[in-house]
DNA sequence: AGATTGATAAGG
DNA sequence: CTTATCAATCTT
């Protein structure tokens, strides 16, 4: 039976909930009904030390959102494209947040907010209360395997190279390269 | 390999 | 106000 996750759960560091949150179910409520992809694929953003993080340069209109409670979402605009979908986790006051790359059936980020209707409107719902779009745990646990995360060339090395994106480990789910 | 797209943040 | 930059995707 599948259990919604609350801001207890939530207020875990991102660089433990990077790994929890793959296998769990991403749900979004619309107008056409329910709908729940497990997630395949995250990536942890951990801190303002955290180069490749928005927050490293501090505290802006935009990353404010990032120093809010766990399980706060937080949804911006990339390349003037695609909207780039995070659960903000930790303790209010600290910067971190997860990124969903993937869920099963869409392997992008940008892709995954398409099918699921997430956009920057949602942006600052909170997932734990919100009747909108929340996270469930139905026990399924996968496997997973950590990686380097993808396109923050610009972070400096240390961070660059940190193996903080993480993957589900199932034969029919196949990331991009 | 190249085009696209617009919000964001820094600089003048 | 102006400009560079970007946690990506699609087409050639």
């Amino acid at each position: 039976m599948a259990k919604r996750l609350g801001r207890k759960y939530l207020s875990q560091p991102a660089t433990l909930l990077a790994k929890e949150l793959v296998g769990k179910l991403l749900c979004r409520q619309t107008e056409n009904g329910v709908m729940r992809y497990r997630i395949m694929e995250t990536e942890c953003y951990y801190g303002e030390e955290d180069t490749a993080c928005h927050a490293s340069r501090g505290k802006t209109e935009r990353t404010s959102i990032l120093y809010g409670k766990g399980g706060i979402a937080y949804v911006y605009l990339c390349y003037g494209i695609h909207s780039l979908f995070n659960v903000v986790t930790g303790p209010e006051g600290h910067p971190e947040a997860v990124l969903i790359r993937g869920v099963l059936g869409y392997n992008g980020p940008g892709k995954l907010t398409k099918a699921m209707a997430i956009d920057k409107e949602l942006n600052g719902e909170d997932m734990v209360s919100s009747a909108r779009l929340w996270l469930e745990d139905d026990g399924y646990k996968p496997s997973v395997r950590a990686d380097k995360r993808v396109g923050i060339d610009y972070a400096t090395p240390e961070y660059r190279d940190i193996l903080w994106r993480y993957i589900a480990d199932e034969v029919e789910y196949r990331p991009v390269k």
